[in-house]
DNA sequence: AGTCACTAACTGACTAGTTAGTCAGTGCGG
DNA sequence: CCGCACTGACTAACTAGTCAGTTAGTGACT
């Protein structure tokens, strides 16, 4: 699993070979064929694999407000380019994700995660409903809206470098949609800094941008080099902590 | 060119082969070498020749006010799923686009695709701006933003099959900024009806469904079948009237 | 303790199928 | 007879998946 999140990070999808994944394990590619039947198998477990994470990740921002959790959830999804380790996974799962039309297995999978990121995000709304933080509105549509958008700026910006359209979509959707929400004339958070990001998610975060290394060559061995997002756009996931069988 | 639409539509890109496009023209694989000088390089062209013919299809639109080509736009985007022929090219393009991180080539013409959709969707806001159609806004970012969610929205459909994206954005498209944007409490038109568009679009349309046909049985020989809009989201195109080169 | 039987994890070497790209040569219009 | 469009047959490279066989663990019986 850390193996295929790796060499899919590396290689991209299209490009990747039984061979690569096998590469970044201490195991033989004839051993990926023991234990799936074939190449898109393990891409399919993979999958549940990632999106098995999604919800406990999600569970660690429980205690905010509706208003906080919109933010760090627009945050999450509209990170910078500079992060590079997410930015390559994300091409690859992009590059995976075109290929569910082909595929039964893989787009079963992406429903899955498709509920679960829609579920996330129609909760954070209905609460600030209930409390009276947002005004009036359907929570099914406005998360539809707010998804789409996300994930066709991210699109954009990894297929044609166009940086900007994250920063764009991020504050029309603040004027068009949030400054809207938002009953009480109060302006979103621009959470950009990330010093105002609960600690467990900087600490995420952080791991985040170590999560390709696995282990850098200075390091402690017994650091936890985990938690690098792995959304596809239609949910997310972390990648492995310990490792994950094989 | 032609040949190169159809084969994509039938096998998609990442199970595109050069002879797949030979197969369809009553040229040799040879040839195709012969012109370019590899695969991708025809791709690229490809994407060219796509893009050429936006702009002639936008100026169909001309006449009409900014409030009806906004309509217009917002339908060609989110065209139902039942356009088959569309659905199957845009998967293709959809897969030929996440090759663009990886292809300088592919993702300079992407780019000019995108520079071409965006300049038509700030015009019309402009137009509408200066036309006292439209309320106060930021025609970049809002273009940018309803670009992002149009194409955000056909990929999650096109990739999970969840056909319900596309209505649940249009209908917070039109909650969230139309009805904000369009200042004398008019709501926005929902122009599903093709009756509402103007004629020659109504043609195009018609044409689009028959695009991947190419002649079918019955025909005249010398009807044009062409026009099935090819746009990846980053802008559009038709294809080949009459067969262009090779 | 020894050894036999059984099984699951695991491997290196191989194959069969695919496909981008080449090349030597053909036909033909001017 | 030149040069251009064009072709069929070929190859070189790659890779998913297979297979025959090795190793290591476990338990059971004497």
């Amino acid at each position: 699993m850390r193996g295929t999140y790796e060499a899919l990070c590396e290689h991209g999808y299209t490009e990747l070979t039984a061979q690569d994944i096998a590469d970044r394990t201490d195991k033989s590619k004839s051993l990926l064929f023991y234990h799936y039947d074939s190449k898109e198998d393990l891409l399919a477990d993979f999958l549940e694999f990632l999106f098995e994470r999604f919800d406990e990740r999600v569970a660690e921002t429980r205690d905010l407000s509706p208003v906080e959790r919109l933010a760090v959830f627009v945050d999450w999804f509209l990170y910078g380019p500079e992060e590079n380790d997410r930015q390559s996974f994300h091409v690859a799962m992009l590059e995976l994700r075109t290929q569910a039309p082909y595929n039964e297995a893989f787009r079963e999978k992406l429903r899955k995660g498709d509920d679960q990121l829609r579920a996330v995000l129609e909760e954070i709304l209905r609460d600030g409903l209930a409390a009276g933080e947002f005004s009036e509105h359907d929570p099914e549509e406005t998360a539809a809206l707010l998804i789409a958008a996300f994930d066709g700026a991210r699109i954009r910006q990894l297929t044609i470098g166009r940086d900007e359209y994250l920063e764009q979509v991020r504050t029309a959707t603040a004027t068009w949609v949030f400054d809207d929400l938002l009953a009480e004339g109060a302006s979103f958070p621009a959470d950009r800094d990330p010093s105002t990001l609960p600690e467990t998610d900087q600490q995420h975060r952080l791991a985040a941008d170590l999560g390709t290394e696995g282990g850098n060559g200075t390091g402690d061995p017994d650091d936890e080099t985990n938690g690098a997002d792995a959304d596809g756009g239609d949910a997310a996931g972390d990648e492995p902590t310990e490792r994950d069988r094989e």
